[in-house]
DNA sequence: CATCAACCTGATCA
DNA sequence: ATGATCAGGTTGA
């Protein structure tokens, strides 16, 4: 499968992958699995459900068919994927997806993957050196220590989220039947989702190509490369009048460029010569 | 419909 | 070292 996994796992996309020596070191579930690049896609160890695997990598998806999609709809996506072949979409758990971005709201990506190692830390099982993603019932009945998860005005939500999720009230996987429009304004209906994180979800777990996640970064890019502002309803839907029939994917692009680009002023300023 | 302050913490800047 | 400022979405006025 054609993947490139540094621009996949580790710009913000999902949020429990690290990097220790070249290999990518992530939970899926209840196992801890590494993954190391190879020429034609992956190596990887700590599981044997490779179909598992293939899904969340989406490896369904014709690279070939939407990058040349996108590519198509507009020159600088076009450089860009010319920049990073095999970046891709995962598929990501519902229930963990939505409450990961739950908590990424207003928090840098660093942040982000501090307040999901402490959740699961504190509410998750230990499977040895990592632990897993807590199940709502584990989030309740748990004896962790919310406090020391630090979430700020974050964590009545999701304690919130937790129980209308093991109340029934919220079905994770339901929203796998809905078109974009019914599973976004389902997603809309829980307190701390608004328009960005509702789009992200649907696009990282529901495989919405549509969905055109816009935070400040996004909303930068537009704005400096396209010259569009506004709200932002007006911004996605210039984004989907542009960016062919993936979006999401087109967006994923334009986010990881920007991310990389800030990435090397960081570092540059570090380091003068 | 648009605007805006408030929310919380970690990182960065004086 | 210490305090000020900033980044980052959602909510509700």
């Amino acid at each position: 499968m054609n993947v490139s996994l540094d621009p996949t796992l580790g710009c913000g996309q999902a949020h429990r992958w690290i990097k220790k020596n070249g290999a990518w070191e992530g939970v899926l579930g209840k196992e801890i699995i590494t993954l190391r690049q190879t020429c034609d896609g992956f190596e990887c160890t700590g599981t044997s459900d490779e179909d598992g695997i293939l899904e969340y990598f989406r490896a369904d998806d014709d690279l070939d068919a939407i990058y040349g999609d996108i590519s198509a709809s507009d020159p600088y996506i076009a450089e860009l994927v010319d920049g990073c072949p095999g970046l891709r979409i995962l598929k990501q758990d519902p229930w963990e997806c939505i409450a990961t971005y739950l908590l990424a709201t207003n928090a840098n990506v660093k942040r982000i993957g501090m307040m999901v190692e402490a959740v699961c830390r504190e509410f998750g099982e230990d499977l040895g050196g990592r632990f897993s993603f807590p199940t709502p019932k584990d989030v309740i009945d748990g004896t962790g220590d919310i406090c020391a998860c630090r979430l700020g005005y974050r964590e009545n939500r999701f304690l919130e989220l937790a129980q209308r999720v093991y109340d029934g009230d919220i079905v994770p996987n339901a929203l796998c039947g809905m078109n974009y429009d019914d599973c976004r304004r389902t997603l809309l209906s829980v307190n701390g989702i608004g328009n960005k994180v509702a789009d992200c979800i649907a696009l990282f777990a529901y495989g919405h190509m549509e969905a055109f996640p816009i935070d400040a970064r996004i909303e930068r890019v537009l704005k400096e490369k396209y010259h569009v502002t506004g709200s932002y309803a007006h911004l996605t839907e210039f984004a989907r009048t542009k960016f062919g029939r993936y979006p999401g994917y087109a967006q994923e692009f334009l986010y990881h460029s920007d991310f990389i680009l800030e990435s090397q002023a960081q570092a540059g300023g570090l380091h003068p010569i």
